[in-house]
DNA sequence: GCCGTTTTCGGCCCGACTGTTTTCAGTCG
């Protein structure tokens, strides 16, 4: 079982806990776990192989590490089906609506009998909620608003979550015999923030064996179909994978085929018929003759096209610079040398300066900034103008016994609803790196939002607009502001736009930084690490950097830390 | 339920907004 399922059902005890009013800490407890087991890059299966402690997990403890054992065991634990038990199990997916919480969902619960999102939705349609005590029109509209946006991604998983499901994938991969050659296809190769299902390219000489050896895989919860061509299975997790089999002469078709996306292979598909030619998943053919069909730099090169990365895949223009031989050359991973933000004990994060710059420095890094929250964000212990010029000295004093790499003392100032900082300008002024960011009053109106976020990329003292739009995939609608006027002014002023790498944030989303860069704006990659282990997300926003044409030179993490020491003094 | 100890139990995440009320509960980050 993979360290995410594990790390759901902790999540679920706390759900439940929380709908019956248990004790905070204690479901805080199950959050903090449930967090740890999900960032750990350590797959907790292998621990116990290993004969590891899980209580060497920070916040997990004895009773905890009786529960994942038992989880692992078993596929669940004693205490969950207890839980499980006494509640309905919708009203967890009622809890998920934004705007509704454990006790608007008891309510709910108790005074409509509302068990589910389908009844919860029928509810609000009916006009019942508002009826209830304690709710009203209001609530009644964002009931239903907060069900679309649920509905709208509910049956994608985040790109972070598909990576541990093909971790798990590759390991069962990598010790079959009839699998000679695989590949995983669809949205997950082209690098989406999220993922509908798994499309997995299998070239097998004996498929029925490699069928049945396929189907072993200890995650599989229920085998869908199987045929010569196709063997489809749902894991435990929810999770759809296609397993299709292939030859070696069709092997670069069927990969470009599934890869999509639909409308990349129309565009593409429109060119070989241009010529006469016919494109599917088994090659490219004049007539009966196949002309290409082994590789993909086969199928693209017949067409007359150069090979095109998978995360350009979308028809934005990527077939007509591929003919054209204009393609970029996109950002990658091995170019990033440094990190723009990051958490540690003085706000919100779990490990001290110390230990994520040691991260940093083994990740091949030259510099991290270190960014923690300002005071606005209170749950966080947020620092204030002397904490932040405290912290700052201990991150001096960190970097000045690391040889090569800078720890930037910085921070991660919020932006307050008038669009003046959380902290004086004076004790912004003596960071090395500012980033600017909302965390709270999102309900602005569209004017009022813009002039918020022009006031303080104007302000003169942020380097940096962090996750500029402020979603949560699937849970957390985006600001509204006017986004042309925002990021011009980023331009003008000379502040970077960070391209958030949290997998459930990546904000901004590819398609505005398109838009950005179009109008000239710079970017930063940050992790956002709230542990070592968060600085990994990295390879994540990557991917949105890439799906977004973007090139080295747009990136600021790509400079060497002299060129970055350079760039910030004269800014 | 975890953590860090003053090693056996107290502290842990708190401030502000929203929508509902008429003084505040619930939610959010």
């Amino acid at each position: 079982m993979e360290n995410s399922r594990v790390a759901d059902l902790l999540d679920e005890i706390a759900d439940l806990l929380e709908l019956k009013g248990a004790n905070e800490f204690r479901i805080r407890s199950y959050q903090a776990a449930s967090r740890t087991v999900r960032s750990t890059s350590r797959r907790l299966q292998d621990m116990i192989e290993q004969g590891e402690s899980f209580e060497t997990l920070p916040n997990v403890g004895v009773s905890t590490a009786g529960k994942i054992r038992e989880i692992l065991d078993t596929g669940t634990c004693k205490r969950l089906e207890e839980l499980r038990a006494e509640w309905p199990q919708g009203l967890i997916q009622v809890m998920g609506v934004e705007g509704i919480g454990p006790r608007k969902a008891m309510k709910l619960y108790q005074e409509l009998g509302v068990q589910s999102l389908e009844e919860l939705q029928q509810a609000a349609a009916a006009g019942r909620i508002q009826e209830v005590e304690g709710f009203g029109e209001k609530s009644q509209r964002q009931i239903l608003r907060g069900i679309q946006t649920l509905s709208g991604t509910s049956d994608r998983i985040l790109y972070s979550e598909a990576v541990q499901q093909v971790e798990s994938l590759r390991r069962h991969l990598a010790e079959l015999d009839t699998v000679k050659q695989w590949e995983i296809a669809g949205s997950y190769r082209r690098g989406r923030e999220t993922v509908g299902d798994l499309d997995v390219l299998v070239l097998a000489e004996d498929r029925m064996r490699a069928a049945t050896q396929l189907s072993s895989h200890k995650e599989i919860a229920a085998v869908i179909s199987q045929g010569s061509e196709k063997l489809s299975v749902r894991l435990q997790s929810g999770l759809q994978v296609d397993f299709r089999f292939c030859d070696a002469a069709n092997w670069g078709a069927a990969v470009f085929y599934f890869t999509g996306s639909k409308d990349h292979n129309i565009a593409v598909r429109r060119i070989a018929q241009e010529h006469d030619w016919k494109l599917n998943e088994y090659g490219l053919f004049s007539g009966e003759d196949r002309m290409a069909g082994k590789t993909e730099q086969e199928v693209y090169a017949a067409l007359g096209l150069q090979w095109i990365p998978p995360e350009l895949r979308e028809d934005r223009g990527e077939v007509e610079a591929a003919r054209q031989g204009t393609l970029p050359v996109l950002v990658d991973l091995d170019d990033i040398r440094g990190d723009f933000q990051s958490h540690t004990v003085a706000s919100d994060g779990s490990h001290t300066v110390q230990q994520m710059a040691d991260a940093a420095r083994k990740r091949g890094y030259s510099y991290l900034a270190i960014t923690d929250h300002s005071k606005r964000v209170a749950m966080a212990q947020g620092l204030d103008d002397d904490r932040c010029l405290r912290h700052a000295d201990e991150i001096r004093s960190v970097d000045a016994q690391m040889e090569d790499l800078w720890v930037m003392a910085g921070i991660e100032v919020d932006i307050l609803q008038s669009g003046t900082l959380d902290l004086k300008h004076k004790t912004l002024e003596q960071l090395d790196w500012v980033v600017g960011s909302i965390h709270y009053d999102r309900r602005l109106s569209e004017d009022k939002m813009t002039d918020r976020l022009l006031a303080a990329i104007e302000s003169g003292v942020i380097h940096c607009l962090a996750h500029p739009l402020g979603r949560i995939i699937g849970r957390r609608e985006p600001l509204l502001f006017d986004t042309a006027r925002v990021f011009e002014s980023c331009v003008n002023n000379g502040v970077f736009l960070e391209i958030n790498a949290q997998p459930d944030r990546l904000d901004l989303p590819d398609t505005y930084c398109q838009d950005a860069r179009s109008m000239g704006a710079m970017f930063t990659l940050g992790s956002d690490a709230h542990s070592v282990g968060g600085l990994g997300w990295m390879g994540v926003g990557i991917n949105v950097a890439r799906r977004a044409w973007l090139q080295k030179e747009h990136i600021l993490n790509t400079v060497s830390v002299s060129t970055l020491r350079q760039q910030l003094e004269r800014s």
